[in-house]
RNA sequence: GGCGCCGUAGCCAAGUGGUAAGGCCCGGGACUGCAAAUCCCGUAUCCAUCGGUUCGAGUCCGAUCGGCGCCUCCA
């Protein structure tokens, strides 16, 4: 069964159904990062918000070709890997500290995205790579007379694409800010121009094109390789709200001042995230990046789960309390699943059953795809699930559901834990010494030796086992 | 100056004009040798403030206060 997601699209600012090109299939492109350096909580936000809304489409029944580029070359990469160089550097040695960097913070930015469970995307293009792909768009733009040549830099003519702004939805007159021209560019006809290609200047890796030596400016690249790797036609473009403008609004002038016609049908953008009130500022600090966190503890899915169960489209207030509130609402979930992937207990007596446990499942299992559907509305989604769990936990406690109820729940977690990536079923087995101590513990126990029985289990404890007796004199396990 | 967003319990947060979901925390109880897990009960007469429209407004309109963003660095 496929199902229709509608999302927030940024172009008309309204909730649409995502309609894809071809049947069954979405293209998805999301902006990626630039790789100068650890990616904070802030970018990770928006990389776990895109990774909930291609798993969320992959578990709605449809397949995701997921292109996110990988920008490595650009001022700040340039700034911090030409620095210590001598003037005289030849080019090849330019571009070889310039990869040494962006290669060294690419590996780092994968591990972080691994951590937190993100998928990795079908294609993930560095920029470097398609340099010949962005001087062909640019010629062609040229050769459209969207673009023109200043002193060996290129730049994009807005007066030719009279729907620049559509996406920002800024109009012309709210754009005159001549005051701030970037002083290392060259004059243009207009101060809303942008640069499509930089001639090279001093100290900068360059690449050879019909201009001169220069380099590709930032937004080219996103239409190059969006064109050349997912069509003429994609569904969803996303980014962070800071991207609309300038980022997306001149891919757009770029890649359908080229085409002639639409490229992306939805925009989709995540909002920012703030840190215990306050923007997040190295000066503040309240700058994290994902290692910072983890040094204090923190488990990455806890994060992600924090970050994805507000919705997407607000600021978020990033807090410890909210990484505890996180944390428990995990545990809540998962020791719920454990509960469902044994057998029922002996039972407390009589169940009102006012409903069999598979039709309060499809309840569930409906309102959370109806909140999902409706712009990835993930508080919503989960309370559906928060309220089948305590459903299904009292009427577990009185009349045990049975084998094949529970694999129906069982199924259920798996659909949503698709989404969510954080409650996925522990296939951990025991240890030698962890099965000794729990033995221990029975037999303590059952010489009503506590003092003993209370020794084993904390010492369990602090191997991450907890233990839970249960009413029929067993005792059952998980990982706390 | 232009455009836009937000303000719901201690914290986080959903909410399509019809009478306040859910999570965390907290208090009481049940169960337990004690725990853990779980369940039950209790936690907003009220949705920043003031007006208006309506039979009816957290939801629509206006104003005010407060917080935030964009208008070519930025996830």
């Amino acid at each position: 069964m496929r199902r229709t997601l509608s999302l927030f699209n940024t172009l008309t600012r309204r909730v649409e159904p995502v309609l894809p090109v071809t049947e069954g299939r979405i293209s998805l492109y999301t902006c990626g990062p630039t790789v100068y350096n650890y990616a904070h909580i802030g970018n990770l936000r928006t990389f776990l918000f895109q990774d909930l809304l291609k798993r969320t489409f992959q578990a709605a029944g449809h397949q995701v070709e997921h292109c996110m580029n990988i920008t490595d070359v650009e001022d700040k990469i340039i700034r911090d890997s030409q620095g210590g160089l001598a003037a005289d550097t030849s080019n090849e040695d330019r571009h070889t500290a310039m990869k040494a960097l962006t290669e060294r913070f690419t590996a780092i930015f994968l591990e972080d995205l691994d951590a937190l469970g993100i998928l990795r995307a079908d294609h993930l293009p560095k920029a470097t790579d398609f340099v010949p792909q962005m001087i062909r768009l640019i010629q062609d733009l040229k050769a459209k007379g969207l673009a023109y040549v200043r002193d060996g830099s290129v730049y994009y003519r807005i007066a030719g694409f009279p729907q620049y702004g559509c996406l920002a939805h800024l109009d012309r007159e709210g754009m005159q800010v001549g005051a701030s021209v970037d002083a290392d560019e060259y004059e243009r006809d207009s101060v809303t121009d942008f640069v499509l290609w930089k001639a090279t200047k001093p100290g900068e890796p360059r690449w050879d094109s019909p201009w001169g030596p220069g380099r590709p400016g930032w937004h080219i690249e996103c239409s190059a390789m969006g064109m050349e790797l997912l069509g003429e036609r994609m569904d969803i473009h996303s980014g962070g709200v800071d991207l609309i403008f300038p980022h997306h609004e001149n891919e757009m002038a770029q890649s359908e001042g080229c085409l002639g016609h639409r490229w992306v049908n939805h925009w989709v953008h995540g909002e920012f995230l703030m840190v215990e009130g306050q923007k997040m500022a190295k000066s503040l600090g309240n700058f994290f990046t994902l290692r910072d966190l983890m040094a204090k503890g923190v488990d990455p899915i806890t994060l992600r789960y924090a970050i994805q169960s507000n919705h997407y489209r607000k600021v978020l207030n990033f807090s410890f309390e909210g990484l505890r509130a996180a944390e428990n609402a995990l545990k809540r979930i998962r020791a719920f699943r454990v509960r469902m992937e044994g057998e029922g207990q002996a039972g407390g007596g009589p169940w009102k059953a006012s409903l069999e446990p598979t039709v309060r499942l499809e309840q569930a299992r409906e309102v959370f795809w109806a909140a999902m559907a409706d712009d990835l509305n993930t508080p919503e989604a989960l309370a559906a699930v928060f309220m089948l769990i305590t459903y299904l936990n009292a009427q577990d406690d009185h009349v045990a559901l049975t084998r094949e109820e529970r694999d129906a729940v069982l199924a259920f977690l798996d659909e949503t834990d698709a989404i969510f990536a954080a409650w996925p079923h522990q296939t951990s087995g025991l240890d030698g010494k962890v099965e000794a101590l729990i033995e221990a513990r029975r037999a303590a126990k059952a010489a009503r030796n506590w003092p003993e029985a209370d020794r084993v289990r904390d010492q369990l404890k602090a191997l991450g086992i907890v233990l839970e007796d249960r009413k029929d004199g067993t005792t059952g396990w998980r990982r706390g």
